[in-house]
DNA sequence: CGACACATGTAACACGTTACATGATTTG
DNA sequence: CAAATCATGTAACGTGTTACATGTGTCG
């Protein structure tokens, strides 16, 4: 629904067309995520039958302007006053992976988490790199935000998989304690020691 | 791809049937994500297609065994060693909608992100909640770490929110300096103190 | 007996991606 | 002039959701 309701938001603020609406997209996201312009017409074609899109004058070089209706402006003001869900959580590629993982007989656990890590960790320095770049004009507040959540979002990843490393390696001590290689410090509670191996790369 | 991938990874487990498929999904995940049966079937019938899978023999009481074909195997195994895509990140709506309210005209941010952050604040503890339950018996980890998973998103995504409120307040004192409440005490950086608010519900 | 869990499917629809087709305008 | 950008669409396909149809077994 992210589209949709993007679009809507956009007309919102005034009639555009097609093209201009992916210009927009991209543009305030700072190219983060891509918009296919066949999409945009498709959507666009959607709202149009649902009754809160409809065409507008065209412009004199032909192309064609949308503007919402009135049903189209309640819908766009009822998203900004709408919290996104979050009592269904969508569905999580990684955190399912490993779910499967840890209750499968015969797969590497810890290779599986090492391996997105290593994933997880190089598309933080990405983001990062990126970063530097976007806080050099400190007018594309939009860009630095996205980039801000994408970071926030990795670092969350890694300390979760972290967390799973250690979870995983306290529960096969349990299991097969023949020679405690760690005989457990007083247990540290939780993973407090690791996050300074995310600052290698900053 | 996560459904389909999940399919092939129980199946390289052992032969299984269309609704064990669908028990074995959701019990491993806590019933985080509901499987809807009737995908169970469209995807094996795509797995069919694609030649990762094929029908074994029925059990006595005429339910469908399906098992991996070699090609099947081969993808299962690929899927363990090879990390989820960080690449091109997944669109995330509420990134998109700060990213178009911060420069869309009219609209308020401020109260778009409150609002937001009552949310996620009320699915975090919903999580911590569901959390205790599963702490209770130590042997059901991969829910355990499931649940980890989207505590640590939530909290990540209330770092955020918070993250864009000061930015927004920083950006409007500086638009609008008239009358500076506050008088930027040294400039702390960043949020350092607001997650303490964090705490109040565990 | 009636409700519920088990078990297998199909059909219609929504959304997203990719690729293709077409033409105007701009620019090196 | 050739290539890139602007501009509008269509078609095919993959995936996911919802709803429907159908039948068996079990348990209160």
């Amino acid at each position: 629904m992210s589209i949709r309701h993007g679009i809507l938001a956009l007309l919102a603020e005034r009639p555009m067309y097609g093209y201009q609406l992916r210009l927009e997209f991209e543009g305030r996201t700072g190219g983060t995520w891509p918009l296919n312009i066949g999409q945009v017409y498709t959507t666009i074609s959607r709202l149009e039958r649902d009754g809160l899109v409809r065409q507008d004058s065209r412009r004199e070089d032909g192309s064609v302007l949308y503007r919402l209706t009135e049903a189209g402006h309640a819908e766009a003001a009822q998203w900004w006053t709408t919290p996104v869900e979050r009592g269904a959580p969508a569905r999580d590629e990684l955190a399912i992976k490993l779910a499967l993982a840890v209750t499968a007989p015969g797969v590497d656990v810890t290779a599986v988490v090492q391996r997105q890590r290593a994933e997880s960790l190089c598309a933080l320095q990405e983001y990062t790199r990126l970063k530097s770049r976007a806080d050099d004009d400190p007018d594309d507040l939009s860009w630095q935000l996205v980039l801000d959540s994408l970071v926030f979002a990795v670092e969350a990843e890694v300390r979760w998989l972290d967390h799973v490393e250690q979870r995983l390696a306290r529960a096969a001590a349990r299991e097969r304690p023949d020679r405690p290689r760690t005989p457990a410090p007083a247990d540290p509670q939780d993973e407090p020691a690791d996050l300074a191996r995310l600052g290698e790369l900053r």
